[in-house]
DNA sequence: CGTATCCTTGATTCGCTTCAACATTAGTGG
DNA sequence: CCACTAATGTTGAAGCGAATCAAGGATACG
């Protein structure tokens, strides 16, 4: 495993190294985003050795990119604070946003088992991350079936996540896509204790733009009318649902 | 292990067993479409060991589905002939196409470690497919790491299939969403050694149109308009493609 | 051979984009 | 800390692309 670490040292750039975190710190078992992060609901037993999956810790300032589209692929990241946005960049030279990430989610899956990261990701505000080597997750998951299987259950959600933005891409009017946007973000501030229904948007109105479909005029068009119909209070990234009811309603119109 | 395949007999329907297949007939590494699917470029003792994994065979009549969304996970299915569309369903009763499938392709990865599948699958064509239990992928997984790394490879590349169609859905003209598809489609076609000029779709216009985000009758239209222009030729489900370059010009064009 | 499904084409409508101007905020350096 | 400038957000008016509504025609299937 000492050749698996070195390996990975090797690969990573000279600034991005960090002392040994302090093994209080660095756990995944004492880290209050577990359940949401990959460890998932693993045993006590388990849990102690994916402790050592996490390597390192990696600090990013607001604007700057955890890895590009297309870098060569050697580890997956768990978010441990802040956010991220996942950058698209098709060869005709077309971009767009795939999707926001916050903390205990994973950004880098579409690397997996490839050589190369797909997507980029872009920190959103002042973020840390953990370092999940991929020969560590692949030596572990052999080792560990229960983190085999959260591996996959992880990828599967990841699919799935996808498939949702196709459903709100490819079927939803304006209206219904800012909705479920809103509402999604609602209830994953709810899942890490934040208030469901008082947030502070972390990306502009030309990102959420690009992930729903949308021109960055429209986004903002929507933000007043829901305002107007008493759906929501708005102060630019300031966000408040008041009618949650109401928002839910809408998707459920027309066709 | 084979508890583990009477664990799988058991949940397997009664109308969907086979008789044991002929150990030829079955094994991967018989197969032409090996490198396309699971098996990939693993050497010959690994590939001999993955031939355990395709449990049975299961055949589909044109329209019949593989598994409906929702239903229990127990195995992913590689494409042996024919072809399938994977079928979304929003809470709300929205339906999507998420993709269409030809030979050698996986369905069902949506499901993957979690309890249930995303999305239904239903055939286009009589088809046949390979049943690889879950609970064999697994055990597989773990102890061939070639095979594992093959199957995170398969995972990412789906997600990154699903990137390709949010792009499309997302920053995509009408023309460009056809485009695309069509020459997606002529190049699995030619990877499968048929012809990448000239194919019969499977599919209905009202499916292409779930897929791309459009009303059937923009496909309709979208075909006259790429005939006008010389593109392709079609009669119905038949479709010649007359101009690969200038359908690649259209993606290039405008935003 | 007959019927249901699928496909095509036309006319019209509507939702979102585009273009444009201005307001506000955040970030920067003096 | 304030002034300044770039980035971000709002709102209006006009245009366009795809949806909708509608009708007729071709094909596949039993």
């Amino acid at each position: 495993m000492s050749a698996v670490l070195s390996a990975v040292i090797a690969l990573k750039p000279v600034e991005s190294r960090m002392p040994a975190p302090q093994k209080h710190a660095a756990s995944c078992s004492k880290c209050n985003l577990r359940e949401l992060c990959l460890p998932g609901a693993l045993g006590a037993d388990d849990l102690a050795r994916v402790d050592n999956l996490v390597y390192a810790r990696r600090r990013l300032k607001k604007g700057e990119s955890l890895y590009q589209a297309g870098a060569a692929f050697n580890a997956v990241y768990a978010i441990r604070s802040g956010s991220f946005k996942a950058s698209l960049l098709d060869n005709d030279g077309r971009e767009q946003v795939a999707g926001f990430f916050m903390g205990g989610e994973l950004l880098g899956l579409d690397g997996l088992g490839s050589g190369a990261y797909h997507a980029a990701a872009v920190a959103l505000e002042d973020s840390e991350v953990c370092v999940l080597p991929y020969a560590l997750i692949e030596e572990l998951a052999r080792e560990i079936p229960a983190l085999q299987r959260r591996l996959h259950s992880v990828l599967a959600r990841e699919i799935v996540r996808d498939h949702g933005v196709m459903m709100l891409l490819g079927t939803m009017r304006a209206e219904q896509r800012l909705a479920t946007f809103l509402l999604n973000l609602s209830a994953r501030f709810l899942r890490r204790g934040y208030s469901a229904s008082e947030f502070r948007l972390r990306m502009t109105r030309e990102e959420m733009g690009s992930y729903l479909g949308l021109k960055l005029e429209t986004v903002s068009r929507l933000f007043s009318q829901f305002h107007e119909a008493g759906l929501i209070e708005v102060d630019h990234r300031h966000v408040r649902i008041r009618d949650t009811q109401g928002l839910q309603r809408l998707l459920d119109e027309r066709n």
